[in-house]
This record gives structure tokens, C-alpha cells and sequence, in this order.
DNA sequence: ATCGCTGCAAAAATTTTGCAGGTAA
DNA sequence: TTACCTGCAAAATTTTTGCAGCGAT
């Protein structure tokens, strides 16, 4: 956590009882979770949900944090890991909303590819895998 | 249009004004709308926004429309060619929001594998990129 | 002491739903 | 005729914002 704190400093924001709570959630969740989720994780009330929207508009801007949509209407949140820049994509189950992390990336020359093609600076991409889990097709 | 109109009948489904008229709009615009862009792009009043909600959920369940989500909060709807499959990519620019539509797709193979690999059925995915297009770099 | 942050409440924006009447087939 | 569809209005969700006071630095 020391390295995330020492980023916030850096940008001259500060290290709130809530922003704690709300990083400890997140780093004891393996997958994207909407703000709602992640109110309800929270020891009952340990703060306010436009918090915890403010906070995760704060971490988006920081790169601490990454927004994933899954169709449904809210969106999810996951947290950056330390070293590793994050990049990843998910396997989800339309039934139940299960989530497998996908790690394999080969989409990195047709990124490229495509910014070139197109002019497009700073390109990024989101992947996103959808399907029927095991357990649901029985 | 027939096509589609046939589809329509095959689900007893009515071909209504406010549905011809949804469908002429998105066969106009070569990129996804919300539901808000749909409804003021409609000749004045033509139909209610609420309708709107409801033709996107036929449509989508039909498979006549796909749903996109770029990151701010409305969904976007795009018309699935009668010949295609609609399989297609966005690049979107994250300043004047720009949409290009990106053809290529690797992803298949990669789909496949990671079917297999966790057992989930029927797996598709959306791949979206996001960069600044070159007016905006200026 | 300063500036940022929080809770609370209100508002805005997006999406869904109930109902009574109208319309395509 | 019958089932589906529509507009209108109300409600449910998700997200944003104003403000007064509190808190980290």
C-alpha cells in the first residue's frame, strides 16, 4: 500500500479513513466491483456512497484504478496492481455474472496497427469475454 | 428492410410507425446511438422515449441490434447488417468522441482457446480501442 | 491555518414499469 | 377480435453536485 499512498500524496491528496477502507476492498477482491458493491463490503457505513463515487473518479485519474463495463448499468471497478500496469481482460458469465481473469494479451500489434492506420494517439483497448460458465450449462 | 420486418413477423412482433421509424435511424448512422441521440434524430415527438427503451430490448434480444458501452454512462445500439454477422470493433476517440469502425478481428482463434480453456459456452467478445484522433492532437 | 475531504441532502441522468387506450394482424 | 404496442406518468437506478463542517498535512 505504501506505494499507492506515497502516489496519492504526490498529488497533493490526502489519506482518509474512507480511501483506505475503500483500497483495503479492493485489494481483497480479485474482480471489477460496482460502487454499490463496494458500499456494501464496507463496515456498515464506514462511508458514504457519493464517496465512494468521488474516490473512484479521484483513483480512475490516477491510473490506480480501471473502468470495466459489463452491459449491465453500472460500472465496475478493479485495482491497478503495484508492478504490473494492470492490463488484462475478463471471462463473464451471462447467467450467474461469474468472472474469469483472462491474462493472455495478443492484441497489442493490432493496437498499433490500428492507431497508425488511423492516426489515433495513446491507443488503449478493452477486451471483454462473455459466455456460459460451467456450472450454468448443467 | 424486408428482412427485417420478416424477422419482426416471425417473433409476432408488429411493424409499428415508432419501430420503422427507430430502424430508419439506425440504418442512417453508420455508428452506435443512445437511446437520447435516437430520440432526437427522430422527426419531432415521433415517439416516446420510453418506446425507444423497449424497441432496443426487441431489437437486442432479436439480435437485430448490438449494444456497446464506451465508458460514459448510456448504452449505444448499432443496426446488425442483414448479410453480416455485426461482428465489428470501435475506435473512439476520447476528446470529441469520434467513432471509427475497425473490421479486423483476430480474436476468434484467441475466443476459441479460452472457451476451452474454462469450459464456458457460446463465448463471444467485445473489443473496443480508445485514443485521440488527429484533429484533437492538434 | 489551509486546503482538501466527508456526510447529508438534493438533483440530474439513465432506465424501467404500470396502466388505459389504440392499433397491426 | 386479440394480442401487442404506445404514450403518459411515475418510479427505480445510477451518478453528480452544493454546502457546511471536519480533518489531514
Amino acid at each position: 500500500m505504501s506505494a499507492l499512498t506515497s502516489r496519492l500524496r504526490g498529488h497533493t491528496r490526502k489519506i482518509t479513513g474512507p480511501r483506505q477502507a475503500i483500497l483495503g476492498i479492493l485489494r481483497r477482491h480479485p474482480h471489477p466491483l460496482t460502487n454499490k458493491e463496494i458500499f456494501a463490503a464496507l463496515p456498515r457505513g464506514r462511508c458514504d456512497l457519493a464517496t465512494i463515487y468521488r474516490s473512484m473518479h479521484l483513483l480512475e485519474e490516477m491510473g490506480m484504478v480501471k473502468r470495466f463495463d459489463f452491459g449491465d448499468g453500472a460500472a465496475r471497478f478493479e485495482l491497478v496492481g503495484e508492478d504490473d500496469d494492470g492490463h488484462h481482460h475478463h471471462l463473464v458469465c451471462m447467467r450467474c455474472a461469474e468472472v474469469v481473469e483472462i491474462e493472455e494479451c495478443s492484441i497489442r500489434e493490432l493496437e498499433e496497427q490500428i492507431a497508425a492506420r488511423n492516426g489515433f494517439a495513446t491507443v488503449t483497448h478493452k477486451l471483454e469475454f462473455f459466455g456460459i460458465c460451467p456450472r450454468c450449462q448443467r
